[in-house]
DNA sequence: ATGATTTGCCTAGGACCTCTAGGTAAGCCT
DNA sequence: AGGCTTACCTAGAGGTCCTAGGCAAATCAT
């Protein structure tokens, strides 16, 4: 009997690959187990549990959002880093629906601090930097563009913008001209 | 043998109730069936299924939002108006996370088409009769309102604005006043 | 190389959830 | 009172989660 060489790593990134196809709800032991091609009780060695192995996924799919969109925002400022920043986190919840709804889970205030969670709020600021902004109003317009970006990525999967023909792609750009120019003159 | 007098009516409604007290994933058959003292396949000739159950627990919070959000915004108009359909969508969804969540499932468009959701987008376009407007302008503006108040309360839930000390009611009324004025002078 | 230890995967089995098929009895209608 | 509809039942199959305990493969010590 060969063994299958599982490791918390592997599991991990699996899942991650089952969430995409499947959706992040599908993602379970047994599905994992059978993807390996063993049996559902030889996950538990490497696992502490179903929910153990979806907190796992989230860490995978935040930190991997965080490199993206550092990557993006390498170099840039202003305008363009808010837009370079709003399109590397809208593609990749578009090519990995599955993290990106993992990503979402809430995690318990340990697990969120250890992950790239903060690394996430910190870049957020950094575009900030092109612009005139200064405490406590830095947050805010932090809090806001995450809840912009997030809303609508998240509402465009729920399919809410089907309704009414014009483009997504053009309310998209709208959106982030509109931040641009409240972020330019913000109250 | 006393009936117990279950309908799918009654049972939405006590769905909704359990997702607001034990959470949106955790309303399952069995758990209804034993809210009831009846038999989990008791409930099959009321509902089709447990996606069923959900869908029609989605639709009831659809309506309920727009009941709330069409209340608050008799007889206001601009920023007053905004203000008010704001406020009444957060705090719906601070009351009854549990029917919060049920709203975002993602609807087939049939079922979509029939509920409130329709209603909704509907609304936020009436709070931009207030400001000066135009299609295709106002959609992409409905777009982004409802994606920012998504979003915040969202993000908020799952508590990504707890890393920081600023407070979540401070910046949420900075928001909208910069939505405000976004709006007014839309770029 | 051989024996000892660790560790990966196994079987067995319990608890809970979903859903179907078919049966019994409660309530309504005439 | 008899007949019809329908609310709820029992029985049971199949799936997911997870624990306990066992065997064997890989690794390490001698």
């Amino acid at each position: 009997m060969a063994r299958a060489g599982l490791t918390a790593e592997r599991l991990t990134q699996a899942a991650a690959e089952l969430a995409d196809e499947v959706g992040f709800e599908n993602v379970t032991v047994s599905a994992l187990a059978r993807h390996f091609g063993v049996k559902d009780a030889s996950l538990y060695s490497h696992i502490r549990n179903a929910h153990d192995l979806r907190v796992r996924l989230a860490v995978l799919a935040l930190a991997e959002m965080a490199d993206r969109v550092s990557d993006a925002l390498a170099g840039r400022s202003g305008k363009d880093a808010l837009v370079a920043f709003a399109q590397a986190y809208r593609s990749y919840a578009h090519e990995h629906p599955g993290r990106y709804a993992a990503a979402q889970m809430v995690l318990d205030p340990d697990t969120a601090a250890l992950s790239a969670a903060s690394k996430h709020a910190e870049m957020t600021r950094a575009i900030l930097r092109g612009y005139d902004l200064w405490e406590p109003d830095q947050t805010d317009a932090v809090r806001l563009l995450h809840s912009t970006f997030h809303g609508y990525v998240s509402l465009e999967r729920a399919g809410a913008f089907h309704s009414h023909p014009r483009g997504v792609e053009a309310s998209w750009t709208r959106a982030l001209d509109a931040l641009d120019s409240l972020l330019r003159a913000w109250p």
